[in-house]
DNA sequence: CAAGCTATTGTTAGGTG
DNA sequence: GCACCTAACAATAGCTT
């Protein structure tokens, strides 16, 4: 792509680093989120296209529009994934919930660690990273010390991994 | 960076271009599977973090485990999806649900940051680096081995991405 | 096998029409 | 508002350790 004669001036600014964190009331907020969205939708697309793989994708905009992705379809995923995958006892599961709760404290004390699996405990990695973040930006709020716009996490990305490995097996 | 004083040879090709067809690679597709995935759930995360967006997302991988990334939760997403619109209060809270599948929760239930002062604030992070340095140890004790061959690919296209607006109330 | 690296491709915020 | 554009940022395939 080569300029036509002069660049006067860049015709735009380009992408531009954006903290992770809630978006402060902005006209453009329909229109990042319309891009993101159909961003996540295209990456959850190219893993049914790539790979073997079922994936399902609900998205509810903040307007309260419904968007889904599914392949084959978002009903046969959900079902797959309520009556817990097909025709396997896969028995445990698990269910972290970070946020919203009455006031209990030290909640980690009730972990047992020499009951989870290696899977579970990747798993509880994952999930203190995202308690860690919710953390930080709770701490922002109050205005803790050294609070800045993107903090919480290096590089502005978020190094969230999720993951409910149920077993399965290997051939 | 400075050259040093040769070039022996690039380090690495870098990302190549792959086109939207299924893998054949039966050699890098977990790998590149994982890569992915871990990507889309952070694309997902990203929409909850940025925006106050409610999202589900399921995934069938190729060896049939299940992920699912959901917030506030996958069955309330999905109970929102299924019943086409907004059944329950939805309240404002932070409410992260990872990993759920089966309903069994082992730890921590609910956390609820928002009435959290700064010092609970900083014992939550503390006691979050013991509980880490307690599940690498139990991890290092369980060590890592899984045999996994087999990534059998049926062909088929599929198409790109498709979207399917459910509507709902506007703002 | 998991984790890190690098080069390259892919995504997207902001602007323009 | 939507489609398109650009440039900056993010994601990642293949390699290495």
């Amino acid at each position: 792509m080569e300029n036509k004669e002069e660049v006067t001036k860049k015709r735009s600014r380009g992408r531009q680093k954006i903290p992770i964190q809630k978006i402060t009331n902005k006209k453009s907020l329909p229109v990042t989120f319309s891009k993101r969205k159909t961003g996540l939708f295209k990456k959850a697309s190219a893993l049914t296209a790539l790979y073997r793989a079922e994936v399902a994708v609900i998205v509810e905009s903040p307007a309260g529009n419904l968007f889904s992705f599914g392949n084959p379809s978002v009903d046969s995923v959900i079902h797959r994934f309520e009556t817990g995958g097909f025709g396997g006892p896969q028995e445990d599961g698990f269910n972290f919930v970070i946020g919203e709760y009455s006031g209990k404290s030290n909640w980690w004390e009730d972990v047992c660690l020499e009951n989870l699996g290696l899977q579970e405990l990747e798993e509880c990695m994952s999930a203190m990273e995202v308690l860690k973040k919710n953390l930080l930006e709770r701490a922002d709020d109050l205005g803790m010390a050294n609070s800045s716009s993107d903090v919480l996490i290096p590089n502005g990305a978020l190094p969230l991994q999720y993951y409910d490995d149920l077993g399965g097996r290997s051939n």
